[in-house]
Order: C-alpha cells, then structure tokens, then sequence
RNA sequence: GCCGGCGUGGCGCAGUGGUAGCGCAGCUGUCUUGUAAACAGCAGGUCGUCGGUUCGAUCCCGACCGCCGGCUCCA
C-alpha cells in the first residue's frame, strides 16, 4: 500500500546507521524498510529504501492495534500475576489477548484492566526489540506454557504468526526509564512507545478455544478497540450504536414483527402479523418470480420416515443436526432438514423425458435443523425455517445454462429487495477429508468447473472457499452486504450428481436409452426468516413502501377531519394499499410520532386547509413534507411507489 | 456444545433477606387546528421454572429453561 504521497527516502552513506524514524515525518507508526515493516527504532545501512507508514493506514492500524494487546496483556499481568498469555493480534476495528486466568474476568476487572492500561500508557514504556536464541526464548518463557508450544510450532521462513515469525525468534521488553517492566515473545514491529497509542478501549470478554480447536482448553479472550485518534475512536463507538440500533431482534419487538416466544423453544420464530404481511409480500413476489422463469409450484411434507433420508444421504452424515426421529408404527419418523429428497420422489413419480427437462420444482420449504444451543441468533440462525428451494433436473449438458439461468435469478431478485452490493463464494470440497464428500474425484472437478465458469460469467469478485461444499457438491453462494457493510450467505446454487444416483432418477433420451440427471439445489432468499432479518437491519426497520406492513397513516390536524381522512384511506384500500387513519385521542404531533416511530413511509395529514382545496399534506418518513396534494394526485403518488417497489 | 453475563408488569428499566416500584404502552375521563410526547385518574407483576438454605427468598445456593457476548459449528 505504498502510495505516491507518502514519504519514501533511499539510505545513501550520510544516512546509513541512523534510524528509520529519524528519516520519517512524525506521524509515522513504524516504517517499512525493503518492503518489510519495522519498528522506527531499525538501524537502516545505505542503499535500503525507507517509506512511512502513517497511524491511519492499514499496516499503521494494525500495529498499532497490537501494540495495545501488549499494553492489555501488560496490564493483566499485573492485576493479575500468574495469568498466562496465550495470542493477542491485531483484528478489524481493534485488538484482543487470550489468557488463562486463575478465575475468568468479571466486567469490574475489566474496568481496572482499561485503567491500568491508560497508566501504562501514561509512563511512555519504550518497546524494544531483542533478537534471541530458541534456548534462550525457553528459558525466558519456561512459564508461559502457550508461548512455549508456540516457539516449538515455529515453521520454515513463510509460515508466521503474531507471535513468531518465520524466520528468527524475537522478544519485546518494556522499559520505563531503564527498568524493563514487561516482555513478551512477538515478532512485532512496535509502535516506538506505549504512549503513542492514540485512542483505545476494552469492549468485552469472552471465552475462546486455545488455537481454536474445541478439543484445546478454553481461554479468556479479552477484546479492545483501538484507533489513530480520539475521533476515530468515538466515530466506531457511533457505529457501533448505529448498528444497535438496527438489530432486526430490537426492531423486531419495537415495530411488533415477530417473536420467539420461551414456550415454543429456542430457534423457533413467529410471525405478528405485520411481520406477517412483510412474510407474505415477499412469498407472493418470489412465488410470482418462479412461476415466470419455469418453475412449478410444488408442496410436500414436512416430516418423513428414515429411510429416504438413508437414501438422499443426508442421514449417516448429518443425523447430529436433525430432530432426533418419532417412532410411530414400527417406523422412525424424521423433521425434514431439507426439501431435496421429496422434490427427487416427485420427479421419481413417473417416467419423464429428455423433452420435460429441464424441469424445474419449487416450493416454500419448512425445514427444521437442530442446530446448537449457542449458535442460535435471532432470525439469522434458527432451528425452523422456511426456503424458497429449488430443484432444477437437467441433463449434463444442460447444467451450464440452468446455473446461469439460476445466478441471473437469484441476483435480479436479490435487487429488487435492494440488495444491490454483493459477491460470489464457490465452495468446494476438501480434499484432505473424503469421508466428508461423497462422489468421485472426476464427479467433482467437472462440477466445480461448471460453478465456476457461471460464476465467472458474472463478473463479480468471486472468493474461494475450500471446504465449504455440501457431501453431495459443489456449492456457489451470494454474499450480499447490507446498508453498514457487514456480509450474510443469501443465496446457494449448489450442482449435484449424487442424489440423482442415490435416487436412481432417470430420464428417457432422444436416443431412447435412459440416463440420469444431474440437480440444480437452489435456495433464493436461502431462508425467509433469515432474508426478513436482514432487510430489516438493512433498512433499518424503514422498509420500502410496498413491503411496509402499514403503507399510509392518516392524521387529522384535528378530529373534525377524521371523517375526510377515512374517505381518503377508502380510496387508498380499494387499490389494495395498506392504511390506517389514526382518529385517537392523541394529538397530532403525537400521532406524527407514533407514525414516525413505527417508520411508516407515508403520513397523510389533513387539517382544514387541505379539506377546502380536496387535498392532503404528505410528510414523509425523513421528515420532509409536500402539502396541499389533490387526493387524486396523493393516491396515484402512493399507488404508484408501491407498484414500482421504489 | 463450551466459557462468562443476564432473566422484575406488553416494552424499556430501578430495587431490597421481611411477598415490589418508575417511564412508555393500556383503560377511563377532560381535551384536540398544521408536522416527533396534552392533562388527570385507574388498572396491570405468585420478580423465568423447580428444588435447597432460612422463622422468612424476588434477593443467597443448585439444577433446568431462555436470552446476550464470544468460541466452535452452520448439509
């Protein structure tokens, strides 16, 4: 990220053996020297080229960031003697430090941890750096056993951690005045000292698997944020509430949407009824949408005996993640997980043609996984949900064609919900776990190539994911950002030669011999309870005019207009909008609030002005106003946003 | 599933080892005139559930259920 801006200075003999500090402006956070970051401290020889690295760039964040884990872990060490550090790196927007405490930290300690972090930056400890031996990093850290297994993980030149880099073992001592006060194993680069951090602090604590493995031990993570300056700092904070804000389970219990109601159990969702209607406006256009490019409008149950799950697969493979199974008559009866296997008994019901391909079924699909206790998120990951799932049987040949007929779908739906930022992931199966994949290795490279290609095709940015495929194929999904830029799996479109063989489906060919098939698996929202989630974080609860669940509010300047408002509102229903006039004892600012505060896209005001003109006053929801619109002209306005679903 | 935090009227929150308050919402009444909160009164909770400690538990302890923040996981 060497910019043309930025300060570049080439060491000739009157510079060399100075620092690189010494050769940089004073916003410089470390330098980068050859290429290679280090601290301002490194003693530069002629002919190397020394650039600045400013506190605002990504590598000046980034070091700074972990220079404020070393300040935490500092910190922690001496409230806490004997806690043992475990990594503490640099992460988007901040920092974090794992340690394994006597006993994990409750939000006081972490009050006393911000404090004492804000002395140690007060002291201005110098970071030095300090080029040791292996035997010497053991016998330093002989008690921190977590460094230590690190130092014996260190791998050839290449493989490089926070922590150690690939090539030589470094320690960073902590100095005030001449008394070192802290070390810690770390390949930095270093801000010069502690008190060049501009603006940090501590967010929370939480547990977190050493290396990340669920089978290591679990430390106590203690994440932070830190920022080139105190303005930063407050903006991120203000994000942060922003995001708040628009939390889809907040906004989910504030406009009266949705619930999860104890009773029912975890993951499990109900709809009010204006999330009911917001469900339903979506369900009609996408069930619309389908039936326009080919697909036929299926129903099928939601639970089945075991054996077709044996049969799709699914079974030997993900029996953790289904309902455990009823017994009932001699049999186990499963919650379906997936729609595949009876969208496949449906194609299976009869003998089908090469002329009927593709063919193409869908259906709301209610599906229900067990997912685990501490995953569940509000409507993003829940135990029951509904897909608008697609199967799509085609010839091999035909398989190009239906995935880019799907991709073309699947992006122009996702715009018409004003989803317009977004990319591509193609998964794909690891190699290095078989057992997980089911299919041969030709089976699999023809279909990754097709997914690919299609994708390709797009011209969107398209990021690998290795590992990410289902047992059965390869997988490409759409990875759509919301309105603050954080990223949701939405769409799949996954290619499978499996279950057609599972199943034995086949189709009768031109030349009279029987084949089989191959599927498009094809979910548009993905979830209807995770795509209603997201628009309403997306739209901040504002959701456009033809999926708000009131469209229009009446409110009279005073009660002698009730009447005129509610011939309004009757001309309004009878073109199917969604009005309600608010004839309560409120006043009319309060009304105004209340309408403002359920976001509602559209107020009509009427007072007596606009009865004597035939007219009505728009204020809309970012609070502008248009007064004095004919009725005629006012209706044909609303009908017409929610027609174009602007 | 794991670690930690939390669970008080519809919602948002106080609070205490001697069976509970506030604001908003609700109901009733008096009001209502131009773009984000009229006024008054009333009503509403076996303090998540089940056990335990105690003369006595909403408060202390345990289990369970649920929620929140992470980790792990996500066909």
């Amino acid at each position: 990220m060497s910019e043309n801006s930025l300060v570049s200075v080439r060491v000739d003999t009157s510079t060399a053996g100075t620092t690189a500090g010494s050769l940089l402006p004073k916003d410089s956070a470390v330098a980068r020297v050859d290429g290679e970051l280090r601290d301002l401290a490194y003693v530069v020889s002629e002919g190397q080229t020394v650039e600045q690295v400013p506190y605002g760039s990504p590598d000046g964040l980034a070091v700074l960031r972990h220079s404020a884990a070393h300040v935490l872990a500092q910190a922690v060490q001496e409230l806490f003697p004997g806690t043992l550090l475990g990594i503490g790196p640099p992460i988007e927007n901040g920092f974090y430090y794992d340690f394994l405490p006597e006993r994990p930290f409750t939000p006081e300690d972490l009050a006393a941890i911000e404090k004492k972090m804000s002395d140690i930056t007060r002291q201005r400890q110098t970071f030095s750096r300090r080029v040791v031996s292996e035997e010497e990093a053991l016998k330093e850290l002989a008690h921190e056993r977590f460094k230590i297994e690190l130092i014996g993980l260190k791998g050839p030149a290449g493989e490089e951690s926070v922590e150690v880099g690939g090539g030589e073992l470094t320690i960073y001592d902590n100095h005030a005045g001449s008394e070192l006060m802290w070390k810690d194993l770390c390949r930095g680069p270093h801000l010069p000292t502690t008190r060049d951090i501009p603006a940090f602090k501590i967010m929370r604590s939480a547990a977190a698997y050493w290396r990340g493995d669920q089978n290591n031990e679990q430390l106590q993570r203690i994440y932070g944020t830190a920022w080139a300056s105190r303005d930063d700092l407050k903006e991120h904070l203000r994000l942060l509430e922003e995001a708040e804000k628009r939390d889809h389970r907040r906004l989910g219990t504030e406009l009266d949407l949705f619930s999860f109601p104890d009773e029912i159990g975890s993951g499990l969702a109900v709809f009010h009824p204006k999330g009911g209607v917001i469900k339903r406006e979506m369900e009609d256009y996408v069930r619309q949408r389908h039936l326009e490019e080919g697909f036929q409008y299926v129903g099928t149950p939601h639970i089945s005996k075991e054996g077709l799950f044996h049969t799709s697969g699914h079974l030997p493979y993900y029996a953790d993640t289904m309902f455990p199974p009823m017994e009932m008559e001699g049999s186990d009866y499963y919650l379906k997980a997936m729609n595949c296997p009876m969208h496949n008994l449906i194609f299976r019901s009869r003998g089908r043609s090469y002329r009927e391909l593709p063919l193409r079924l869908f259906e709301f699909g209610s599906v229900y996984r067990f997912e685990k206790s501490g995953v569940i998120h509000g409507l993003t990951r829940v135990r029951g949900l509904t897909q608008d799932d697609s199967h799509s049987y085609c010839t091999p040949e035909q398989a190009p064609d239906e995935v880019k007929h799907l991709l073309s779908f699947v992006l122009s739906l996702l715009k018409d919900f004003g989803l317009d930022d977004y990319y591509l992931e193609l998964s794909t199966r690891d190699d290095s776990k078989p057992d997980k994949f089911v299919g041969t290795e030709e089976e699999w490279s023809v279909a990754t190539a097709v997914l690919e290609k299609c994708a390709l095709e797009t011209g969107l940015q398209l990021v690998a994911d290795p590992g990410g495929a289902a047992f059965y194929g390869p997988k490409i999904s759409v990875q759509a950002r919301d309105a603050i830029g954080r990223t949701w799996q939405m769409s799949t479109i996954q290619y499978d030669f499996n279950q057609p063989a599972g199943f034995g489906l086949e189709y009768q060919g031109a030349d009279g011999e029987r084949h089989q098939p191959v599927m498009i698996h094809s979910a548009k929202f993905g979830s209807i309870e995770r795509f209603i989630g997201v628009l309403t974080e997306h739209y901040a609860g504002a959701f456009p005019a033809w999926l708000s669940p009131v469209q229009v509010v009446g409110i009279p300047v005073h009660s002698d207009y009730d009447g005129y408002l509610h011939d309004v509102a009757a001309r309004l229903r009878v073109e199917g909008i969604r009005v309600e006039v608010d004839d309560s004892d409120d006043r009319m600012q309060k009304k105004i609030r209340n309408a403002q505060k359920q976001k509602v896209p559209f107020m009509l005001i009427a007072g007596g002005e606009d009865v004597e003109a035939g007219a009505v006053s728009f204020r809309f929801r970012d609070g502008s106003q248009d007064n004095g619109i004919p009725v005629a002209d006012a209706v044909a306005r609303i009908v017409e946003a929610v027609r174009s679903r602007a």
